[in-house]
DNA sequence: GACTGTTTACGTGTGA
DNA sequence: TCACACGTAAACAGTC
């Protein structure tokens, strides 16, 4: 308690006693430790703090109204006196975050954004007080009219929130910066987390300082009378935190306390020089924050303005730590986000990438590498509606190895099907560029690229417009137009600059397209539109305007609404697509999230306004618990656990821990969701039960994903279901058999209901029309199957004694018969064709029960079950999936003749 | 006795 | 409105 009595001495014994209680109801939940957990702050440390919070800020309006100079520790006292004078009592301030990192920071070079105070107050809960914080706030600012005060709210403030929930009780109004540095204030009465990584965790103790400016505002740099400031660190240990400030290093506690925010500021850290404490843990808690990213910014357009915002706000000019801070989220989401949607991240993947070019000045965007590289799927069913889900498109790199600086095209979309892999790199690269909405083609450049799109045109359009009109409604014709006008002032220009001309035309070109777009969220820039889909086929007549005769860039180019009303009804239909999915989410997580009412600028803005969108899906964020029910159903869950196991193959208990470790949520109420968990494997055709060979006895089977389900979710996307899978042509009495089997204590791997609705509303009246397959079909099926089969084994035979002498097929007896490969691939092609469902014949399912319980010493053997299935199952029977390693028969294809 | 697995019943939300 | 996907509870039986 030494630094209590240093403190103390420099401050009056009313205001001593005041401040200790003070700090003790300070409930920022745990106890403070004062010798263990705080310390005070040296001579350099303090002058620091007292230039920091001595020195002016700009406080900018959004209107015409005059930017305000406050003094942060006048504005604080005075802050303090109007609250009071309210009936309301505001203590222990401190200085947090970044801001205070930067006065404890021995280099003193440490770079931070914002300046963050938090204030303690009683109760933030009633109406009243939050009242009285907001005028309070705003009668401290320096405002000559003070008639006016309730129009700061909308004008000098960038965010209004409150929280209200079990876990958190606290109010935030931020005053706006022009520059990004906001003047944060926090009023709270309970906060879970305070910070995200220990070398944030700090907060100085402002209320000796505050006191010692109201007693004296004559305070000099060099005067030697300087109070004693207590600072603390919430990390829980003063010294490790301060440590890992003074070396750069990253480390976090209870880190499924972390929003998604913190995988930003993480990115952010090792962009600015610090390193993890420990990489292998650092390895999961990055998997987690793209995890809990990806929750708490659902939608990629609100991906892209968190990361916007987070970038403009927080490097400045700093191109070199803003790239490298993209850098390293393109990395991070690349390699450990593991149970994204695909669709959701390739989205944010090229999100970045864009970001990476297009916000560097042109000058820059020729030395940086462009992000994306990687060749991802696409599933987006759900996001667009009109496009085949069945279809996977691949993204390839951008102009990577071009001189010129990365031309744009008219959408970020700008994809080709992975069956064109065969189309020339030069195609690829030239339809592959991530937008740019910054950059504008050279003369040069625009030569290049409309010689590259007339010479491939004929290859690559097609395939183009295949992709473009199912997922964006775009017409080939536009994509021609949109060339042609390129072309046409191309040359245009090339005239004007030949005739040494200045007058400013500006040509226009009109082009019909039904493709929707949007204002983008980058802001300002002029012309810088991203595309998005339509929710409906309607046609915009839609003009583009050529501003600039220097350089043409379609991004470049002013969107012009043919009228008022055509936007309004744009607009209407994009708002209402974020409106929908939004209210979705609410009503998803209704379950998991407490009353939190959240108060922000936009809130009485119409509902059709993107903006007020926008602001609802803040505001849903904002409602987020930290233990927040993931999104994802428990089939989604039991299959992440069965495809991130090293043998796609998990016992219950090891799905069980993986839904612990990865969810916080799922650590309480365990009987519940593990009695569903253990219904669902039961339940659902798409879980397939493999028995344990004798080597590796244990409790329970291991739970494996049917072979035919290894992409119930898109490709990734762990979101609610399309179809659920079934098997619901099995034949009756291997259902009797099956239940006759478990009477007997003999575990079924495909023991389930054929008929299953999903609910438990199944009846015996559904089971038997189940029942009523085509036997005879069935039968005919089979007869076919078991001709096919024996010519297979022939075949391999013939193949493995060839191979090898000793070989030895211990399923199939020796038929060295010469076999006409001409007449088994005709047969093999015949039963190609032949309508096949493997889940018709079980006998032949490599989870039927005859064949696993014959084959148990396969069963934690992949090798040799591949091996075992590719012997006995034709090529057509199961498609290989490259998900599914496990059970792709590679053995049967190597065992194929290559002559035939 | 705890765990594992199956089944039934019922409720809710979603989308056609 | 209805079928379906999913969640939850519970009873029951087998396994370790």
């Amino acid at each position: 308690m030494n630094n209590i009595i240093q403190y103390s001495s420099h401050i009056d014994n009313s205001n001593t006693s005041k401040s200790l209680l003070s700090l003790e109801r300070f409930s920022f939940e745990q106890q403070i430790d004062f010798d263990y957990n705080s310390s005070i702050l040296n001579l350099s440390q303090t002058k620091r703090l007292f230039s920091l919070i001595d020195s002016p800020i700009l406080i900018s309006s959004k209107t015409t109204l005059p930017t305000l100079t406050v003094i942060p520790s006048i504005f604080l006292i005075r802050l303090k006196n109007e609250a009071q004078q309210r009936g309301l009592d505001l203590h222990d301030i401190r200085l947090s975050g970044g801001a205070a990192s930067f006065v404890l920071d021995p280099t003193g070079d440490l770079a931070f954004r914002d300046l963050d105070f938090l204030i303690s107050v009683n109760d933030v809960t009633t109406e009243l007080n939050w009242s009285i914080i907001k005028q309070a706030v705003f009668a401290s600012l320096p405002l000559s009219n003070q008639e006016n005060q309730h129009l700061c709210t909308e004008i000098y403030t960038d965010k209004m929130i409150r929280i209200i929930n079990e876990y958190d009780r606290w109010c935030l109004i931020s005053l706006r910066n022009a520059d990004g540095r906001n003047l944060e204030l926090k009023f709270v009465e309970h906060m879970k987390r305070q910070y995200q990584f220990s070398v944030d965790s700090f907060q100085i103790l402002l209320d000796p300082l505050l006191n010692f400016f109201y007693l004296t505002r004559k305070f000099h740099s060099n005067s030697i009378h300087f109070p004693t400031i207590i600072v603390l660190s919430s990390y829980g240990n003063f010294s490790e935190a301060l440590q890992h400030l003074h070396y750069r290093l990253i480390d976090v506690k209870t880190p499924e306390e972390l929003r998604g925010g913190g995988l930003l500021k993480y990115c952010d850290l090792i962009a600015r020089g610090f390193h993890p404490t420990n990489h292998i843990q650092m390895k999961d808690l990055q998997r987690y924050m793209c995890s809990r990213f990806f929750i708490d910014f659902r939608d990629s357009l609100t991906q892209e303005q968190v990361l916007f915002k987070y970038v403009t706000s927080h490097f400045g000019t700093d191109y070199d730590v803003r790239y490298r801070f993209l850098r390293c989220l393109y990395d991070v989401i690349s390699t450990d986000s593991v149970w994204l949607s695909g669709f959701e991240r390739i989205c944010f993947l090229r999100t970045i990438s864009t970001m990476s070019s297009s916000i560097m000045p042109l000058k820059l965007t020729s030395n940086v590498k462009p992000l994306l590289q990687s060749t991802c799927i696409y599933s987006s069913k759900k996001s667009f509606p009109s496009c085949n889900s069945t279809t996977k498109y691949s993204s390839i790199s951008s102009l990577s190895n071009s001189k010129h600086q990365t031309p744009s095209v008219p959408s970020s979309n700008t994809l080709i099907k992975s069956s064109s892999s065969s189309s020339s790199e030069k195609a690829a690269n030239l339809v592959l560029l991530p937008s740019s909405p910054m950059t504008s083609l050279s003369l040069e450049q625009i030569d290049i690229f409309v010689q590259i799109v007339n010479s491939l045109r004929t290859e690559l359009f097609p395939k183009l417009n295949n992709f473009l009109s199912s997922m964006f409604t775009i017409r080939l014709h536009t994509l021609h137009k949109w060339i042609f006008n390129i072309k046409r002032k191309s040359n245009k220009i090339k005239t004007n600059s030949m005739s040494s001309s200045s007058s400013t035309s500006k040509p226009s070109s009109n082009y019909q397209t039904n493709c929707c777009y949007q204002q983008s969220p980058y802001g300002n820039n002029v012309g810088q539109y991203s595309l998005i889909p339509t929710a409906h086929h309607h046609h915009h007549q839609q003009q583009l305007v050529n501003n600039n005769v220097q350089s043409i860039s379609p991004t470049s180019l002013s969107l012009i609404y043919g009228n008022q009303q055509q936007q309004q009804q744009q607009q209407t239909n994009s708002s209402n697509i974020l409106q929908t999915r939004y209210q979705n989410e609410q009503i998803n997580d209704k379950t998991s999230n407490s009353l939190t009412p959240v108060i922000t600028n936009g809130q009485q803005q119409s509902m059709i306004n993107p903006s007020t969108t926008l602001t609802t899906s803040a505001n849903f964020r904002r409602n987020f618990n930290a233990c927040a029910k993931p999104p994802y159903s428990y089939i989604s869950l039991i299959t992440m656990a069965i495809q991130l196991s090293a043998n796609r193959m998990c016992t219950l208990a090891e799905i069980y821990q993986f839904i612990m470790d990865s969810f916080p949520y799922y650590r309480q109420n365990q009987q519940r969701w593990q009695n569903s968990i253990r219904h669902s494997l039961s339940f659902n055709d798409c879980f397939v039960k493999v028995p344990r060979s004798p080597d590796r006895p244990g409790k329970g089977s291991y739970w494996a994903l049917h072979q035919e389900a290894t992409n119930m979710f898109e490709n990734g996307c762990y979101l609610r279901r399309q179809k659920r899978f079934k098997c619901n042509k099995r034949l009756e009495h291997d259902r009797d058999s099956n239940n006759n089997n478990r009477r007997n204590g003999i575990n079924n791997s495909l023991d389930k209901s054929t008929t299953s609705t999903g609910s438990g509303q199944r009846s015996p009246i559904s089971s038997a029309s189940d029942k009523s397959c085509d036997d005879q079909l069935l039968l005919m099926q089979q007869q076919q199957r078991s001709i096919y089969m024996q010519q297979q084994q022939q075949q391999q035979q013939q193949q493995q004694s060839l191979e090898s002498p000793d070989s030895r097929n211990l399923q199939v007896p020796a038929l060295a018969t010469n076999v006409d490969v001409k007449q088994l691939k005709q047969e093999q092609c015949d039963f190609n064709q032949m309508s096949f469902d493997p889940h018709t014949f079980p006998n032949y399912s490599p989870f039927a029960i005859n064949t696993l319980i014959m084959h148990q010493g396969f069963g934690d053997n992949p090798a040799a079950l591949n091996a075992y299935y590719a012997s006995q199952l034709p090529q057509t029977a199961f498609v290989s999936s490259s998900s599914s390693d496990y059970y792709h028969h590679s053995a049967m294809y190597a065992s194929q003749p290559t002559t035939l």
